[in-house]
DNA sequence: TCTATTGGTTGGAGCGCTCCAATGCTGTAA
DNA sequence: TTACAGCATTGGAGCGCTCCAACCAATAGA
């Protein structure tokens, strides 16, 4: 349960702890004599170097701190995909953590990723106040990812809610539809921009905007579903403010006997795993999430290097999907 | 961007260094005179401990590796959710890193994860060799999630998948079915135990097992379920080795013409957030997540304690949830 | 009065490493 | 032969912290 340290590779190889550093990290002014002997000391004795004390002494880090807000959420494991193979690329690790959509759980993944002392932080979707992630790029360059901001020494990613929106409306206009609902996502993060494209997309077309308040969830897609049929107000065609609302509103509707795209059609939102599933083939919006995470890690490792100081902000242009659940209005020809 | 030490705290609140580290520890010999002073400092100048530091200098951590092998699947999520919970209440800190299903990048993980050296260290469901894993047993403690192990040093917590199938089964028979089929994961994690748990049920009820060839993906599902039919060979319930392949079954019977639960009764595994959906709302075999998570994290405290040497090896009883893709076979009563 | 005892506090050594100035050792030119 | 590069190699200081023995009142006991 004793890890080998520098000085018994040295010892074994006969040499100096310094020169067993140089080697380990790959200088090219050790004689290929000494190399080999180190190389074979270390591999007898199962060394590995000690990261923390490297860091430690180096003060500096090699790795990528990255907070998720919600780990059972897909979505960030496609921007954690791309992190990490840019990360990898330029021979840094990434350490994750999770604050589980809670605030004080997140202070304190946040808390936790800053004692490791990374060289910088990316976080996804993260629902901490402005001010704990302002406090943290006074210490590292901070990405944020899914989430905006307005300090100049934080870098965002995002994707362009409106223009998802307006894809969307676009689509089914081009089909036909001129009554088309938004079921909006309330509070949620970006519900804000998709139903401000949607809104703009209806009036840029002449149509009149519906929007009806509901939630991320299948359940308030559902329950959406069920008010606008009690209400006499059933449209043509919905445009849910993500996935899981989508699908929730297709059951809805099948349970009141509608077919879909048939009778109404439906658009989803984020393009998760869950919308690729033959049995839902849901038309919706893609966004280039291992992108979000490339753009990210880029974009901290430029601050790491201090290449740059002025904020970028990306700003990604999702696209759209169409599957099964949307077709011309009044059934098919 | 650059963070005050504990010098800087000793020097404003005009005490030495080992008392603000004493403070910092929350030790009980301190008075309460300086501990507020100390406090005071250290908030005024925005300092928090350098965990790299503590580790390296008292030879300890407060830090569990955790190895996701696949972020995507939220089935380790709350596995993780159940680590997370034990390890903060015992004061433990957790980090996270994905292997992506790949050899080659699980092994990086593990060992950018040694490189930290944790207290302990949790596998989720990890692909790499026995070897790997016993490499790193020798030091510190580990605990496998979702694969077993025999090596000694090694802790395991499984589920019963010939438990679980055989709950299955048994739910089918009770409804009257008799020709039920099972389609296989393969090389699937689990997929061993689970087929055989199908099939000792089958023969414990006096029935013939039928054992289709499949994969974890609604694909595979949906391409059994094709072959089923071509070969004329069709029965009336189906157990699918996952609630992906089962979701690609229901979806193809659906494409043939075939009501689920009227005409075919269909059983998933795992129950995933998939399985809850109403659209979906699968009858599955649900195993304890957030458990596997609580007993991983206590099996390696112990460890890291020193509290036990004996291996543990804990085998979780999963448990039957009843949705609507079950039913009496020959229709609707 | 003097010595123990206790509780709070401190300096110094050291964790495993990197960095740097200094050292030794060739080989070459004067 | 001496001088001087040029290069591989080394010891020591120090990163931010913990741990420990030593220290220093202040109080208690004899």
């Amino acid at each position: 349960m004793v890890r080998p340290t520098m000085e018994d590779v040295a010892l074994r190889a006969g040499v100096s702890r310094a020169l067993v550093s140089l080697v380990m990290r790959g200088s090219p002014k050790v004689s290929e004599l000494r190399r080999s002997a180190v190389l074979k000391a270390a591999e007898e004795l199962g060394y590995s170097p000690h990261a923390m004390a490297r860091s430690l002494a180096s003060r500096t880090s090699t790795v990528l701190g990255v907070m998720v807000s919600d780990l059972h959420n897909a979505f960030f494991a496609e921007v954690v995909d791309g992190i990490d193979e840019v990360a990898r690329e330029q021979g840094f690790d990434i350490i994750i953590n999770t604050g589980g959509r809670s605030p004080a759980r997140e202070r304190r993944a946040l808390e936790s990723l800053l004692s490791f002392r990374p060289a910088g932080l990316v976080l996804l979707s993260p629902v901490v106040p402005a001010t704990a992630i302002g406090k943290a790029a006074e210490q590292l360059p901070v990405v944020l990812v899914a989430r905006s901001s307005r300090v100049s020494t934080v870098d965002t990613v995002n994707d362009d809610g409106e223009v998802g929106a307006r894809l969307a409306v676009d689509h089914l206009v081009s089909l036909g539809h001129k009554r088309i609902a938004h079921l909006d996502g309330g509070e949620g993060t970006q519900a804000g921009p998709r139903r401000r494209g949607y809104v703009a997309a209806m009036e840029a077309h002449g149509l009149a905007p519906q929007v009806v308040s509901s939630e991320y969830t299948d359940a308030a897609g559902a329950r959406a579903i069920r008010s606008l049929i009690a209400d006499d107000a059933l449209p043509t065609a919905i445009l849910s403010c993500n996935d899981f609302n989508a699908v929730g509103a297709i059951s809805a509707l099948e349970d009141a006997g509608l077919c879909v795209p048939q009778d109404v059609s439906v658009v989803g939102y984020d393009n998760t795993s869950l919308a690729a599933l033959r049995h839902v083939s849901l038309t919706t919006i893609d966004q280039p999430r291992a992108e979000f995470g490339r753009l990210a890690a880029d974009a901290l490792l430029q601050r790491v290097r201090e290449e740059r100081t002025e904020p970028v902000r990306h700003l990604l242009n999702p696209s759209l999907v169409v599957r099964t659940t949307t077709a011309p209005p009044g059934g098919p020809r």
